[in-house]
RNA sequence: GCGGACGUGGCGAAACUGGUAGACGCAAGAGACUUAAAAUCUCUCGGGCCUUGCCCGUGCGGGUUCGAUCCCCGCCGUCCGCACCA
């Protein structure tokens, strides 16, 4: 007998038992059909999966079934990007050590992903805390060492004075360490880096052959890489103006052009020669530690004001002998960048305007825009930096920008000075080298040790992995790794002699750069990767994540694979082919009189008419609703994906993470939405039992034309069409849309075939059913399982082929045409579908609709769109 | 400041990128069933009017077109990224 209601807590463990004694999503690499990757970002085992959990690993599984179904060989695996900060954190805080938190952590949040019923082999799964993880990478940092990739050098990091740790950009808030609240400071530290500006040319160029990313994260790349094309200068110096052993400036320039317009020169204040001439000079000396000290606060920077300081010493202009240029030391000039040093040209850029402007270094315009008269082209408070052509240029003048450049750059390439040309082209980049070190323990060791005889001596291959010692304590800040009694102590690899391990760790990025490349071959004792294996699964063929990697982690992984390339542990550059980044899951927040955030499961909520009150479920107090923000536990507007999965089930919580937003905008978690998301559960099984019923009655037989068995049978048919498209599109909104569609028209029918015997109508409901639940099956797997056993079906839902589109039957015989008088709708027509012109022209015109509208006028024009629209213009 | 995206009913959104604006869902209202509630089912649901039908309506103002949510120009607003990169 079949039950009244579908009973999702009953129902959603037995099949997920079901797939996995049949070992259903287990992905073979010797499969023979056509392979399709799809890859989730991974997690962090912060604790408990959240909403956002929810969406991102319910779109990839939605993918996943879908291409089973469409007979891939599906790689849909799952692991956990398990180093990382919070567990340091935890272990300070809660004397729990780190490798317990996270084991713990990931022990909960597996289990929570499996509730939700996901087609993933977790024969796969990783953790990248797992020395079997982390060994392949010491050993692919060692060959990135060996090939060249790897550098040692000193650089600027923030450095936490309480903490006694390095702090990335975004956890120094207000020039504070965001835990310690010490005033950072900028240290000069030796550190590891990895050599990502060795592929910068490549990186940016192989952007445009990711057309199945999204414009917005290209761009976004683009723009951190940040490629310009210029020209490096070299400029004499006036020997009498300058300290002795200097002798020239270079600089770098993206508008060689504007030569002529030159009034001044300018070093960052850590430039060479801004400390040879500070020697000297107290005063200037003074000025740059200023900048120095205002260059820590990372805001100030931002709002500061220029500020110069003319060091006496004089520039020549590379194309006048007489024409002498101030040098200044200015606080807006960054060492980091081309050579930290520039020519300013006040007329076409706003900065050096702006620096004239307080140091009354006027200002020549060289470039005049096309509508204005040479003659009168003035510059005051606005520097031009559009098109035109050369003014004051001398050899220049009338030449457009472009051409400007080239002149320059050529006359400059050819001249030398010292047996050196003067001008050099050269292609610049924003992006700098990836520093990776971090002064933490819970992370992948640097496999380096370090010898007072050797200097740096890797560790050898087969003493891998360097595994991290667990007698750990967190008690005192700094690096647990540094001050641990023996673990740093080992004899040199070379020399035999005394010896320290590098105390650093890698940073966490590095770890989810090739993690995708792992789990092709996950067990892979000896290497990081099978060659044959991982260059047939890779690149990923559909990756799906939030928006906020896509400069980090994206551009990393790029990186690391071509990385990979280099030391042969992959044949490919770009491992993600389609990428996919999915919006928030926000709610509403709530507070109480107090101002203190409420949680959501705290609230009873009244409508009156089109008014909504709130009121604490406990304490009968008013509360207030507030803005619609992500979800986060400070505000409290959480909602527990636990909790919802109990009470509603996983396929519920599912199917309301696809229905209503677009996929890549944030979805609002209302407590309506997943009520009006569990009726639907519950419509289904309602129907689908209709729909058994009626089908196993009547006999069987071919539908006639115009029957409602052909109707029932177009309905299925159409929205199977739709589904496979707006799958393939990731549109899965629009899928529910189709879904819910197809379920009204089956209720429909049902109730308009209960008096009819006519031949063929049970087995087009058979037909239509086992369609409906198809589609249903990538999005509500648990509940197609029970609704296929419903229909009688043979075998799962989650292992049958998907079904062909019976293409002759989206084909209509007659078509309904609307018709337009003047653009305005006014009718509808019924023709045909391959009448002809004058045939739809006939028709239309004899509508009495279009007559009247035509108000008696002559036709002057009837525009037929094919099977469109018609529009009559009088 | 630079770059990008987006503005459609009470709400989330569709509209095959120039062809019937508002599919589908949520909320709301009316009714049926019920002793009652829940559940379910039926109907209404952009605004207005002289309601068999007509007029207005996709942030605002123009333009192109037989026809514009879609293309072009100019505003207004919201969100995101980058931020002295020479």
């Amino acid at each position: 007998m079949r039950p009244e209601r579908y009973n999702a807590k009953e129902a959603e463990p037995k099949w997920r038992k079901v797939w996995n004694d049949r070992d259903l999503f287990r992905t073979r690499n010797d499969d023979p059909r056509p392979k399709y990757y799809v890859l989730e970002m991974f997690p962090y085992p912060s604790g408990r999966i959240h909403m956002g959990h929810v969406r991102n690993y319910t779109m990839g599984d939605v993918v996943a079934r879908y291409m089973r179904a469409k007979g891939f060989n599906v790689l849909h695996p799952m692991g956990w990007d398990a180093f990382g900060m919070p567990a340091e954190n935890a272990a300070m805080q809660n004397k729990v050590h780190p490798k317990e938190w996270t084991y713990q952590n990931i022990a909960t949040m597996r289990g929570q992903l499996q509730s939700m019923g996901l087609a993933i082999d977790w024969s796969r799964e990783i953790a990248t805390c797992d020395p079997a993880y982390y060994r392949h990478q010491q050993r692919m940092f060692l060959d990135f060492l060996e090939a060249g990739l790897v550098d040692r050098k000193t650089a600027k990091v923030n450095w936490d004075p309480v903490d006694h740790t390095v702090l990335a950009n975004e956890q120094v808030i207000d020039g504070r360490g965001w835990r310690s609240g010490a005033l950072v400071e900028q240290r000069e530290l030796t550190q590891w880096f990895l050599k990502i500006t060795d592929f910068a040319e490549d990186l940016n160029a192989k952007l445009n052959t990711l057309d199945r990313w999204p414009e917005k994260v290209r761009l976004m790349q683009r723009n951190w890489i940040g490629r310009s094309e210029g020209l490096l200068v070299r400029f004499a110096l006036r020997p009498e103006t300058t300290p002795a052993g200097e002798t020239e400036l270079e600089i770098y320039t993206t508008r060689p052009d504007t030569l002529f317009g030159a009034k001044f020169m300018a070093v960052a204040p850590d430039h060479p020669l801004a400390s040879a001439a500070a020697e000297n000079n107290p005063e200037l000396a003074a000025f740059i530690e200023e900048c120095k000290r205002i260059g820590t606060a990372q805001e100030a920077i931002e709002k500061a004001e220029k500020l110069g300081f003319d060091t006496g010493i004089r520039a020549v202009h590379p194309f006048d002998p007489n024409w002498t240029l101030p040098v200044y030391v200015a606080n807006f000039i960054l060492m980091e960048y081309g050579t930290g040093a520039i020519f300013g040209c006040p007329a076409h850029d706003q900065r050096d305007l702006d620096f004239v402007n307080k140091y009354g270094l006027g200002n020549t315009p060289v470039v005049c825009p096309p509508d204005q008269d040479p003659q009168a082209f003035v510059i005051t408070d606005t520097a031009y930096d559009g098109d035109g052509r050369m003014i004051n240029s001398r050899f220049l003048d009338g030449k457009t920008i472009q051409d400007a450049k080239e002149e320059v750059a050529h006359r400059l390439e050819s001249e030398t000075r010292d047996g050196r040309p003067v001008g050099e082209r050269k292609v610049n980049f924003r992006l700098r080298d990836w520093g990776i070190s971090r002064q933490r323990y819970w992370g992948c060791p640097i496999p380096i040790i370090h010898c007072d005889a050797c200097g740096v001596v890797p560790v050898p291959k087969d003493q891998l992995p360097v595994v991290l010692p667990e007698d750990v304590t967190f008690d005192v800040p700094g690096n647990p790794l540094d001050r641990h009694a023996t673990w740093k102590h080992v004899d040199c690899p070379t020399c035999g002699g005394k010896a320290r391990r590098e105390t650093d760790t890698m940073d966490t990025f590095v770890d989810s750069s090739w993690y995708f490349a792992r789990f092709t071959d996950p067990t892979l004792t000896d290497e990081p990767t099978d060659r044959a294996t991982v260059d047939r699964w890779l690149p990923v063929d559909q990756y799906i994540g939030g928006i906020e990697h896509a400069i980090l982690h994206l551009l990393y992984s790029r990186f690391f694979t071509r990385a990979m390339k280099e030391t042969g542990h992959a044949g490919l550059d770009e491992p993600f082919a389609g990428l996919f980044t999915q919006g928030m899951v926000v709610h509403e927040t709530y507070r109480d009189q107090s101002g203190a955030w409420v949680l959501p499961a705290d609230v009873r909520f009244e409508t009156e008419g089109a008014t909504r009150k709130g009121f604490h479920v406990t304490t009968g107090a008013p509360v207030e609703i507030g803005s619609i923000e992500k979800m986060s536990k400070s505000k409290k507007n959480t909602v527990d994906p636990d909790e919802i999965i109990g009470s509603y089930g996983a396929d519920t919580a599912r199917w309301f993470m696809l229905s209503d937003s677009p996929p890549e905008r944030d979805v609002i978690w209302t407590e309506e939405g997943v009520q009006g998301a569990g009726r639907f559960v519950q419509r289904v099984w309602r129907l689908v039992g209709e729909i058994a019923d009626r089908s196993a009655s009547a006999g069987n037989g071919a539908t006639a034309d115009g029957s409602i068995g052909t109707v029932i049978r177009k309905a299925a048919h159409k929205a199977l069409a739709a589904v496979e498209e707006d799958v393939e599109r990731l549109r899965f909104n629009r899928c529910v849309a189709q879904i819910y569609e197809l379920a009204n028209n089956l209720q429909d029918l049902l109730g308009q075939a209960k008096t009819s015997d006519e031949p063929g109508l049970a087995e087009a409901f058979r037909e239509a059913g086992r369609i409906f639940v198809q589609l249903l099956a990538p999005m509500m797997p648990h509940l197609a399982e029970e609704a296929w056993q419903a229909l009688g079906q043979p075998g799962l839902a989650a292992d049958t082929a998907w079904p062909e589109v019976a293409r002759s039957l989206l084909v209509e015989n007659a078509i309904t045409l609307p018709v337009q008088v003047n653009g305005k709708k006014r009718a509808d027509v019924t023709v045909a579908r391959d009448a002809d012109q004058a045939a739809i022209e006939a028709a239309v015109l004899s509508l009495d609709a279009v007559q009247k509208a035509m108000e008696g006028k002559p036709v002057r024009k009837v525009i037929v769109v094919p099977q469109r629209i018609v529009n009559v213009v009088a």
